[in-house]
DNA sequence: TGAGTTTGTGCCGCACCTAAACAAACTACG
DNA sequence: CGTAGTTTGTTTAGGTGCGGCACAAACTCA
């Protein structure tokens, strides 16, 4: 219905329309100077300038006019352009297995202040992200920075535009909870300016990736990852998250990649989810797993440890087999032009790159003419990262309604 | 790199930026009238004014003016808006595994004039092509209408950008034959004005589907068709073709949806592409198969006429149930919000949706909550009509553009 | 017949962008 | 060391699409 009129919004709604794609580019560190700006936007000289010296107005970006900034290769030497370090920031909050994280994140995915990780962990909802916005507050009172949103990573599939997770199994929580308006109620009471946003762990980390990781510039990027237990997946096409129709889409965990595996609580059997995840690793090493919030690092540590053990390879290779058939069947149903991994997966890619590139080639289609390019995740925390990209869009969409609205009802 | 640039180019290039969202909008039928087209575009009803009188200054549409064309309920008439039914066509041209077909195609996806289906079949890419160029031209110096483009619909996956046919299996073409370059030379030899396309079939009638048919309205449409051999599969996000980073996306037909199914030529066993295509309804129905091209004819037969029959209805629940096995795969990675099934496919949907409804809801994680409606294909030669959509879409990106270069050059 | 409602159009002005000329800051080279 | 060449940044003027507004038109309803 309105997705036409989405198209000529940028065109319609007054205000330079090019000062949220010319931040973008900033933020993700495509526009290193305004003669750089100029070309990515397709304007003048003279507009490219404009938006800059709006954005600097604005506090957002930062303009080095100090002689010698940028060396360039012949000509007047162009200004460097970069986010502005201490510009507004976003709280960025997550939630995992063991406990919860907080941290004020600025432009250009830059964490400036970080709440040491935290434990506790409780069946309700509301206390965890209570307890986890107390922290952002406090992070946010100690810098006395501008806040100008809040985003939420959760390892659950959220629903849009509901924002409830469906299934936080690894958390006590109660299936559904709406954990982005109980986020948003929580930043709200703490006194917090901007929107609240939630979403799925992998999505935001997916969406990290592809703006300051491993996954940058890639058009179409496919993100598989683990937990402790279980397979989730992300796409990002041309920069924005592919979500589906209700926030639901890359469940990958059920793809069947071991017709003779053992059952899924899906119903099917040899899924991705069973096959693939660090549980699976241990047992099919032979090792007795350990508490469930464990599994990964004890994992990590095996294979980096003791990948010369021939259990721990055999483990390794059939996992890997097996995740490969995974990823061919993606790349069949998604054709991206990148694959980034997390987690258990990230490490069985360490281990033997060849092996999975090899799979993945064999058993997609087209894999023969090219393969994709497989590479591990590069961020620290990218689902932290990726929760404040949530909290950045609004700002990139629209920096003068953002920031506006998050300082009008102020 | 441009993709930003792309975003705000609406609002960098001169020329009235609606005009295109206002054709489109015309085109799908979404805009019936000039108030309703006002609404759409979120624009004022002066600007919706002078954009429908520049479409109608330009031959694309009609506003008609009688007094009692569109009958409101209170308030001064508005004004009918329809395209153009003398206005410009499009060469659509359809190869599939029996022959070619050629149609002239206006705005609107309306057939305009028809070429009786040839059974020309060779091994020579450039012959069929020329073939079925020369039937189109034949149409177009017939109906003396001005053409604005061609498009091609061929049962194999495209790469894009180069436009080679890589898996023209059921024709007689070489692996990566360069059809969309073929065709464009052709349709320039032939005089044919106008830029060329070349699609996969599957993924065109998804695009059809979607502009006039039983995909009207979705936002994320999940198409999946059969022809004589082999499954298809589309995706349509907000409008446009999903294709992947590189043409390749929605090759559905090797995801496994029995684990103890008969061996794929992929590799695997089980999967989609020969587990539920003709060939296999008719060997589940203890049926002798008969010629290739006629398959999908028989299994239909079959299915319609003879369903009482009890090993007839076997099959028909055997394929049902790989069917949904494999929609609910593709529900849980991609979650479209509508499905719309096509040949073999449609057929058993019509013999028994409430089952294929069941499985599809039963085997995706969130189908017990809502479920995706699944809807048989309503439009016919919807692949010529999508080869259609593909000629049309400069013209409704830029309107003006298309118009002067189809002209100009001339 | 007049009030109310919805649709279509003419006019004005704003805001954003392009174009073009100019100024600035460097490199290259004789 | 100075001048030509190159690239970047800024200023000014001008064009243009679109919003806002007022008004006209064409119907329904009482």
């Amino acid at each position: 219905m309105n997705g036409k009129a989405t198209t000529i919004r940028t065109r319609l709604e007054r205000g330079r329309s090019a000062l949220g794609p010319a931040l973008e580019l900033v933020h993700t560190g495509r526009a290193p100077t305004r003669a750089v700006l100029t070309a990515e936007l397709g304007v003048t000289r003279a507009t490219a300038g404009a938006v800059a010296a709006e954005l600097e107005a604005l506090g957002l970006i930062q303009v080095d006019s100090r002689p010698g900034a940028a060396a360039g290769s012949q000509g007047r030497p162009s200004h460097r352009l970069a986010v502005n370090d201490s510009g507004p920031v976003v709280l960025a909050a997550q939630i995992h297995a063991d406990g919860y994280r907080a941290a004020l994140v600025g432009l250009g995915g830059r964490t400036v202040a970080t709440a040491p990780g935290r434990k506790t962990v409780s069946a309700d909802p509301a206390q965890v992200l209570g307890a986890v916005v107390d922290a952002g507050a406090q992070l946010l009172r100690d810098s006395g920075r501008r806040c100008v949103g809040a985003g939420l990573a959760v390892p659950s599939a959220v629903a849009e535009p509901e924002g409830t997770a469906l299934n936080p199994l690894h958390l006590a929580w109660p299936a559904g909870s709406p954990v982005r308006d109980i986020f948003a109620e929580q930043v709200r009471e703490a006194g917090i300016a901007g929107p609240a946003f939630a979403g799925n762990d992998v999505n935001l980390a997916a969406l990290a990736e592809h703006r300051h990781g491993a996954g940058r510039g890639a058009q179409h990027l496919l993100c598989v990852a683990t937990g402790h237990r279980g397979v989730g997946g992300a796409l990002v096409v041309d920069g924005r998250l592919h979500t589906g129709s209700s926030g639901l889409a890359l469940e990958v965990g059920h793809l069947t990649v071991n017709p003779d595996g053992r059952p899924c609580y899906c119903g099917g059997r040899g899924c991705l989810d069973v096959e693939t995840d660090p549980l699976a690793f241990l047992t099919a090493a032979g090792l007795a797993p350990g508490p469930e919030t464990s599994l990964l690092q004890q994992s990590r540590e095996l294979l980096r440890g003791q990948y010369g053990d021939p259990a721990v390879r055999a483990a390794c290779e059939e996992l890997i087999d097996r995740l490969g058939l995974g990823l061919a069947g993606l790349v069949n149903i998604l054709n991206p032009d990148r694959i980034v991994l997390g987690g258990l997966h990230r490490e069985l890619l360490d281990a033997d790159p060849e092996r999975l590139r090899a799979v993945v080639a064999d058993r997609s289609l087209w894999g023969r003419s090219g393969g994709v390019p497989i590479l591990p995740c590069t961020l620290d925390h990218n689902s932290l990262v990726g929760a404040a990209e949530l909290a950045w869009q609004p700002v990139l969409d629209d920096p003068l309604a953002a920031l506006a609205a998050s300082q009008g009802p102020a």
